[in-house]
DNA sequence: AATGAATGAGTCTTCATTCAT
DNA sequence: TATGAATGAAGACTCATTCAT
């Protein structure tokens, strides 16, 4: 019978993967925290109450675990945005809209920190993407992606949204509220997000255009 | 007269400002290269083709040197932008969007592996946003989005774009952009971008809208 | 458990308290040795016969470490003294005299490498005198000078010394045990010890005085 | 005509003589105020206001012209003690003594500093070892030595001092106000000076003895 | 002869990884 | 299998000394 780590002492479950997982939180709750050149490998295992080694006997190296909870986080953040986003057909356009730009301003605040860390981490951003598209249930950035780009799609077949290039729709939205998301960008204003959806629901065409307001 | 780098054999001028400038010169070559981690002080040495301890006597410290050089990366990509947004009320205002969407999309390019390595290093970045706002003309973010407010608003006064909140435009486009200019999101395609600005100028809403094609 | 170090490989005992003694006595062999100054972090590493980093896994820093073997050695070095302080009363006052003189002797010529060393190097110096005032049982050149002035103080009790300022006749008595402790100040000669006792009850004053030889 | 050096543009006489006692002078005012660990090449080119490298033009290296500093001050130390040593058979012997006594206090709180960083540069102290026995004119701890022997035995020939070891009578004064000059020994009270002198004095031997207060 | 930047060996310290227990 | 001390290769930075100007 394998010893049982200490930090781990209470739980139920197969040792191995309770440690496992027990790495994974830890790794995760110190990628939300600071910032990631802090997290040696020491500071793991203090932080999980384990021994510096452990790590070895269930990740290749420190990279792999910080890499696997990466993409955990990642598959939660964006099953919590998929979550979020509206239904179609339902409420106004600009309602539904404006629900699915604050989903995105959520789901920006929290993924931003991630990916500046692996854009800053080559060998880090590669395993990742191996790792993401090698799953079969692909997600991050493209599957986020296709998720507005879906309900653009889908509004435009009820009608309700104009036939223009549903990409082009889905990367204005994405991208105009991630300029908004950016900390040290013009101000945080919360109206910002709606006079977005405003804007990008009117069109800048001056020859065309309703009333507006 | 002190002596001169080997680096520097050739070149005119006072050797100190000479070596300074090969030294932000060769930082900004490996800043451009590789992830900012590689960037150690001997590798600095080496590819500068000049002595380990050379760059104390010119910098406070690593961190200075990077930090220096990507000020002035920054200030020039800047500069860039500014050259290439087009004059106001010349062509039409979807050839000139298109000529600010491309201008855009040169800058993220070579903007987002500076930015991506100044958000993964907190110390840098405190420092790097503290010089930027103690120089007199500040630039970064704030400015670059501060032309494309400037271009939308003088189009709005020329009659040739509508009368929306102007900073919506204006992230609308930059972030769109920017989601065509990530590197692992989408295909790339150069007529990604005219579809942005097509659909940015008509708008989603399909209560009004001209006969798009 | 942990593994043990080469050096410590035949030792019984706590492995991490085994190492940590055997740095100690390894900075206190070269404490003894050479200057403070070509103690390296590496010089210690290789004279332990232990790798470059052990040191950091049981001293805060090398200043730590070499605080610690002084305050360790100077323990020592007083409890020796003390051990070495005649008894009250016993044999003649000039035998107790050259007894608690020879230990003197026998002190400073360990000793002063020491404090040599330790004058020179503020930072270790002001850490040190932290250190021995933070212990509950003092020691270091207040301690020592207590010893000698008890002595004496109890010697006038008995009435076999003078009833002068016995703080005085210790600092003549340590003070001038030092000087002749000096590795370059007069010859070294044994009797030297013995004349500075007789002196020093005899007294310099003409007008009293026995008949001296 | 060879070139002057910024520092000394003002002053008259040989250019090189000028400068080299210059350089002597910043040493010993650095000597004087910090710990010699902080005595850099560069720190005493710029407190001297001068270029990094003269120094190798007028010393061998940094030592050599750190050692000549050192031997100037303790030069002057001793020339301005054996100023202060009392005439021979001048006032009472006891004011004589204090005097003596005052005066090698004075030494001593300018001289323990070098002694000490003397003491914790063996190689520092080797070479000005040889220096002060190959000079002419010897001092240092010698000759401080030798002139409070010499004031011993002419007050012993005029019949103020009791006949005893006129060496031992000198390594109890000077040694006794050493420890008092110590600055962590002991209260730093001005009397014990003058207790130190009447205990020489009297003698601890208490089967004779003078009525003591 | 003075200048001061260039040189590079050497310092302390960190940290991912190994491995005896 | 968990432990945690041992390992040693870097890393940033210092500084006495050199030398072209």
């Amino acid at each position: 019978m394998p010893r049982k780590a200490r930090a781990t002492a209470g739980r139920e479950g197969d040792a191995a993967v309770v440690l496992r997982e027990h790495l994974l939180d830890t790794a995760d709750r110190l990628l939300a925290e600071g910032d990631v050149g802090s997290i040696t490998a020491r500071a793991l295992a203090r932080a999980a109450d384990v021994s510096d080694g452990v790590l070895y006997n269930h990740f290749a190296d420190k990279n792999d675990l910080l890499l696997q909870a990466l993409v955990r986080r990642f598959g939660r953040l964006v099953a919590e945005f998929q979550a979020a986003v509206p239904a179609v057909g339902g409420g106004t356009v600009e309602e539904s809209l404006d629900t699915l730009a604050q989903a995105l301003l959520a789901l920006h605040g929290a993924a931003f920190p991630l990916i500046a860390k692996l854009l800053a981490q080559p060998a880090l951003l590669q395993r990742f993407l191996v790792e993401i598209h090698a799953s079969s249930e692909p997600f991050g950035g493209k599957l986020i992606r296709d998720l507005v780009v879906d309900f653009v799609t889908a509004e435009q077949r009820t009608g309700r949204l104009a036939g223009g290039d549903p990409e082009a729709a889905a990367d204005l939205l994405i991208g105009g509220v991630a300029v908004i998301a950016l900390p040290f960008v013009g101000a945080a204003r919360g109206d910002r997000l709606n006079a977005l959806v405003e804007t990008l629901l009117d069109g800048l065409d001056h020859s065309k255009g309703r009333d507006t307001r």
